[in-house]
RNA sequence: GCCGGGGUGGCGAAAUGGCAGACGCGGCGGACUUAAAAUCCGCUUCCCGCAAGGGAGUGUGGGUUCAAGUCCCUCCCCCGGCACCA
C-alpha cells in the first residue's frame, strides 16, 4: 500500500484545479442537448447546516449524473438574500442588514464549494443586490401595469412580532406566523395586493406536470374550487339601497329547503339589517366574535351561537319567509358572506336550527324515507320533495333545472367559488425591494418610470420595528416629485415580500450580467423550464404557487413562452433533529464543517445519500458516516495498492463483469428514480466484489482496470473528489466528470447459474443451482429427487407442482 | 371527521405477489500487534438445540392465493395536508 485515502488534500486540490479549469463553467452555445436542474436557492443565514446539505448533495450528484449523460447542464446557486433576519441582526447586533447579508453570502460560498458541487458560480444571483432588486421592482410595475398589482383597504393578518402584513399563506393552519410563530391577528389595512385568484382555475391543472400527487393535493386544496350557484334572497324591507341578499352555495338543489339566512357578523350590512329592539343583542354578539381567535371560532368542537337580527328575506324560488340571523360560523372572506340555511341538508344548519328551534323542511327525500323527522341533516342523494316544480327529479338533475330557472327569472346564477385569495405583497419592513411607486396629491398612485429604476434602498434607515415601514422615517427617500407631474410627492414606503424576489430568480441565471432587462429572451428560451426542481415541500402554497402564477402572467404580458416554471418537482425530506426541525433559534443546527475535516466532504455528501429514501428525511444520525467513510477508504485501497493477477479464471472473470454490469443497470436507474440510497448500497457491493478479486487475483489486468473504472465512473457524481483522485491514478484523462456514464449489456446481466428455490407446501425446503436454460421439467425432477424434498414429499399425493422460471419451484402435497 | 404517506432486526434501512432483513451502523468472535488503535476475515431477526436441524416472524385481527412485507377487508399507532369554506 502507498498511501492511505486523505481526503482533505484531494478535496482541496481538486476543488482548486476545477475552479483554475472553469470545469463547471455552463456554456450557452454548447451544442449537447440542455438539461436545467436547479435546487432553489438558500436564505443566507450565516451557515450552511447539514439540512442544506441534504437538500444539495444529492441534487448536485443528479446533475453531475445527467451531465455524464451527455446533457450540457445548468445547475447555479444564489442567495435569496433579502429578508428579516437580517434586519432583526441590525436591530440586536447594530449591523447593518447589509453587511450582514454580505458576510453571511461569503461564507456560505465558501461553505457551498467545500461541498465539492457543480454549481457555475459565474452565474450566482444575489436578490438583494440593486442590479437584481430593479428587476424584480420592474416586474411590480409590469404586475401593475397589467391590473395584476392594485392597493386596497382589506382585512389583513399582521405578525405583532414581526411588525408587518402577512400574506394568507404566510399564517400556518394554527393561525402563528410561519416565520416566528406568533398568533397572527387581524387588521384592516391599505396595502398591495396581486391577483393570483385571477389565475386561479388554470393553477388547478397540472398538466405536463411531474409533481407528486401530495404536493398537488396542498395547491388544489389551498385554491379549493366549489362549483355551485350565487342566489339572490329578496329582503323584504330595503336597507340603505340594498335590495336583496346574495348567498353562495354548492347544493342549489336545496332551496326550497332554506328555513333561515345567516349572515358573517363582520359583514357591513348587519347594522342595516337589525332592527331597533335587536340592535342591543347583535352589537354584543359582534364584538364577541371579534374577540375570537381565528381557531377558537374555526373549532368545530365549539356550539353554535347566533342571534336574530329582526329582518326576512324572501326565497323568490318558492314565496317562503325566512329570518336572518348572525352566526360567526359564516366566514365574511368566503363567498358573499352570507349562507342560506337549509338545515334538512346541511350539517352545520342542522345545528343550528335545532338550538334555536327553526324549522327543518326535508326537500332531498333520502332512500326509503318515511316522511318523519331527520335525526341528523342528510347530506346524500336522493329524489326532491317540497320543492314545487322540481318535484320528482333527482336531486342532480334539480341542480341543473333550479340553477336553469334561476337565471332566467334572475334569481341566481351558476358560479364557481375559491377560497385562495390576493397574494398580498407589501411589508413594512425595511431589508426588501422597495416598492416602485410615488403618491402625488394632483395624480395620484403614480409607478416610478422603467428608466429610474432602481429605486434604492437608503442605507440610512432605523431599525426600529413600529408596525410603520424603517422607509417612512427617512425623508430623503420619501420626499420626491411625482413623474408624471413634477410637483412634490411621496414615495411608498412599503417593501415587497421576498417571495417576489423567488418568484423568478431561476429566469436570472439564464443570463446572470444581462441589463436590459430582467433576463436574455433568447436565454431564456434556451434553458426554461426548469426540468428538474428540488426543494421542501414547506413552499407548496407559498414559493411553488406564486412561481406558476408569475410565469402565467409573465406568458400573458409576452415576457415567456411557457406557462409553467418547473416540468418536475421532487421535494426531499426534512432533516431533523429531536423532533425538531433545525433552526437557529431553537439551537440544535448541526454543523457539516466538522464532519468535513474529519471524514472529508464525499463521505458527508454519499452519507448523506446512504441514510434513507431523499423524500423521507430523518433525525440526524452521525454514527454512520464511519461506514460510508470506510467504503471510500476501501475503494481508495482498490485503486492504490495496485492489483497482481496470479491464477486467471474465466468463471471469476465473468463474475465480475455480471457484477459489473448489473450494478450499472441497478445504478442507473437508481440515479433516474432518485434512490440515491440504494445506489450507493450497490456501489458498496461491487467495492466487496472487487476487494475479493483483489486478494485472489483470479482475473486478468484488462478486467481488473475496466470494472475497477466503471466503478469510479459511478462514484463520480457521489464522491466527486475521490473518483477525481483516482481516476487519475488509473491513467484517466481530466476530468472524470467529462466522461461518459457507462452502459450495461443486458445480455451480461443474466446469470447462467441459477439458484432455484424449491418449496414444499410453500415453505422454503431447499435450494438447488440449474442452468439459466433449464427446462421445467429437468427442474422438477431434481427438485423432487432432493433428498430434503423427499424428506416432505415422500408417502405423501403431489397435487400440484408450481414452477417459476428462473425462480423456484413450489409442490403441494 | 375527511384525504395522502408510513409502521420490517438493537439502530438507519432493502425487498417486479416467489429465498424477508440487501447495504451500512452497532455487537460478538478471530487474524495482525508486546499491546492498543487502524485494517482484514467470520458470525449477528427471535426462540428451542452441542449440532444437524426445527419452529416463529414484517403494527392488530381476518381474507384471497400453490405462495402475502407486498393484494383485499377490520382495527390500532405515527407523520403530513384539509377541516364550520356554505
Amino acid at each position: 500500500m502507498d498511501s492511505s485515502y486523505v481526503p482533505g488534500e484531494i478535496e482541496r486540490k481538486w476543488q482548486e484545479r476545477w475552479e483554475a479549469t472553469r470545469l463547471y463553467q455552463v456554456k450557452d452555445d454548447d451544442p449537447r442537448p440542455k438539461r436545467y436542474e436547479l435546487t432553489m436557492f438558500p436564505y443566507p443565514s450565516g451557515d450552511l447546516h447539514i439540512g442544506h446539505w441534504y437538500a444539495m448533495a444529492p441534487s448536485d450528484a443528479h446533475a453531475r449524473y445527467m451531465r455524464m449523460r451527455g446533457f450540457n447542464v445548468l445547475h447555479p446557486m444564489g442567495f435569496d438574500a433579502f429578508g428579516l433576519p437580517a434586519e432583526n441582526a441590525a436591530i440586536k447586533r447594530g449591523i447593518h442588514p447589509y453587511v450582514w447579508t454580505m458576510d453571511n453570502i461569503q461564507r456560505m460560498r465558501g461553505q457551498l464549494r467545500s461541498m465539492g458541487s457543480m454549481y457555475d458560480w459565474s452565474r450566482e444571483v444575489v436578490a438583494c443586490l440593486p442590479e437584481y432588486y430593479k428587476w424584480t421592482q420592474w416586474f411590480f410595475l409590469k404586475f401593475y401595469q397589467s391590473g395584476l398589482a392594485y392597493k386596497a383597504k382589506a382585512p389583513v393578518n399582521w405578525c405583532p412580532s414581526c411588525q408587518t402584513v402577512l400574506a394568507n399563506e404566510q399564517v400556518l393552519p394554527d393561525g402563528t406566523c410561519e416565520r416566528c410563530g406568533t398568533t397572527a391577528t387581524h387588521k384592516e389595512m391599505e396595502q398591495w395586493f396581486f391577483r393570483i385568484t385571477r389565475y386561479a382555475e388554470e393553477l388547478l391543472n397540472y398538466d405536463g406536470l411531474e409533481w407528486s400527487e401530495r404536493l398537488r393535493t396542498i395547491q388544489t386544496n389551498w385554491i379549493g374550487k366549489s362549483v355551485g350557484a350565487e342566489i339572490s334572497f329578496r329582503l323584504e324591507r330595503e336597507v340603505s339601497g340594498v335590495k336583496d341578499l346574495k348567498v353562495f352555495t354548492t347544493r342549489p338543489d336545496t332551496v326550497f329547503g332554506v328555513t333561515f339566512v345567516v349572515v358573517a357578523p363582520e359583514h357591513p350590512i348587519v347594522p342595516h339589517l337589525t332592527t331597533p329592539e335587536r340592535q342591543a343583542e347583535v352589537a354584543e354578539y359582534v364584538s364577541n366574535t371579534r374577540q375570537l381567535t381565528d381557531i377558537q371560532r374555526q373549532s368545530t368542537e365549539k356550539e353554535k351561537t347566533g342571534v336574530f337580527t329582526g329582518s326576512y328575506v324572501v326565497n323568490q324560488l318558492n314565496g317562503d319567509r325566512v329570518p336572518i340571523w348572525i352566526s360567526d360560523y359564516v366566514l365574511v372572506s368566503y363567498g358573499t358572506g352570507v349562507v342560506m340555511g337549509v338545515p334538512a341538508h346541511d350539517a352545520r344548519d342542522f345545528e343550528f336550527a335545532k338550538k334555536y328551534g327553526l324549522e327543518i323542511k326535508v326537500v332531498i327525500a333520502p332512500p326509503d324515507w318515511p316522511g318523519d323527522e331527520l335525526e341528523a341533516a342528510y347530506i346524500g342523494p336522493g329524489r326532491m320533495v317540497n320543492s314545487g316544480q322540481f318535484n320528482g327529479l333527482d336531486n342532480e338533475q334539480g341542480f341543473e333545472a333550479i340553477c336553469e330557472s334561476m337565471e332566467k327569472n334572475g334569481a341566481g346564477k351558476r358560479t364557481i367559488s375559491y377560497r385562495i385569495r390576493d397574494w398580498l405583497v407589501s411589508r413594512q419592513r425595511y431589508w426588501g425591494a422597495p416598492i416602485p411607486i410615488v403618491y402625488c396629491e394632483h395624480c395620484g398612485i403614480v409607478p416610478v418610470p422603467e428608466e429610474k429604476l432602481p429605486v434604492l434602498l437608503p442605507p440610512d434607515a432605523e431599525f426600529k420595528p413600529t408596525g410603520e415601514s424603517p422607509l417612512k422615517g427617512v425623508a430623503s427617500f420619501v420626499s420626491t416629485t411625482c413623474p408624471r407631474c413634477g410637483h412634490p410627492a411621496q414615495r411608498e414606503t412599503d417593501t415587497m415580500d421576498t417571495f417576489m424576489c423567488s418568484n423568478w430568480y431561476y429566469l436570472r441565471y439564464t443570463s446572470p450580467g444581462y441589463d436590459k432587462g430582467p433576463f436574455a429572451p433568447e436565454k431564456v428560451k434556451k434553458w426554461m423550464p426548469v426540468d428538474l426542481y428540488t426543494g421542501g415541500i414547506e413552499h407548496a402554497v407559498l414559493h411553488l404557487l406564486y412561481s406558476r402564477f408569475f410565469i402565467k402572467a409573465l406568458r400573458d404580458m409576452g415576457l415567456v413562452e411557457f406557462g409553467e416554471p418547473f416540468i418536475r418537482m421532487y421535494n426531499q425530506g426534512l432533516i431533523i433533529r429531536g423532533k425538531h426541525k433545525m433552526s437557529k433559534s431553537r439551537g440544535n443546527v448541526v454543523a457539516p464543517d466538522q464532519y468535513v475535516s474529519q471524514f472529508g466532504a464525499d463521505t458527508v455528501r454519499a452519507y448523506l445519500m446512504f441514510i434513507g429514501p431523499w423524500d423521507q428525511g430523518g433525525d440526524w444520525n452521525d454514527s454512520g458516516l464511519a461506514g460510508v467513510n470506510r467504503w471510500l477508504a476501501r475503494v481508495w485501497n482498490l485503486v492504490d495498492s495496485g492489483y497482481r493477477s496470479t491464477t486467471v479464471d474465466a468463471a471469476s472473470e465473468a463474475r465480475i463483469r455480471r457484477a459489473t454490469h448489473k450494478t450499472i443497470k441497478r445504478v442507473t436507474q437508481d440515479l433516474d428514480a432518485f434512490r440515491f440510497n440504494t445506489m450507493i448500497a450497490r456501489l458498496m457491493e461491487l467495492t466487496n466484489e472487487l476487494g475479493e478479486v483483489q486478494r485472489a487475483g483470479n482475473i486478468s489486468g484488462g478486467e481488473w482496470k475496466s470494472a475497477v473504472e466503471c466503478l469510479l465512473l459511478m462514484m463520480a457524481p457521489s464522491a466527486p473528489h475521490l473518483a477525481e483522485e483516482l481516476w487519475e491514478k488509473q491513467g484517466g484523462d481530466y476530468s472524470v466528470h467529462n466522461q461518459r456514464w457507462p452502459e450495461w449489456e443486458e445480455e451480461l446481466t443474466r446469470e447462467d447459474e441459477i439458484t432455484m428455490v424449491v418449496q414444499v407446501n410453500g415453505k422454503l425446503r431447499d435450494r438447488i443451482s440449474v442452468s439459466q436454460s433449464v427446462s421445467e421439467g429437468e427442474a422438477r425432477e431434481m427438485a423432487l429427487s432432493s433428498a430434503r424434498v423427499r424428506q416432505y414429499v415422500d408417502g405423501k399425493q403431489i397435487r400440484r407442482v408450481i414452477y417459476v422460471p428462473g425462480k423456484l419451484i413450489n409442490v403441494v402435497v
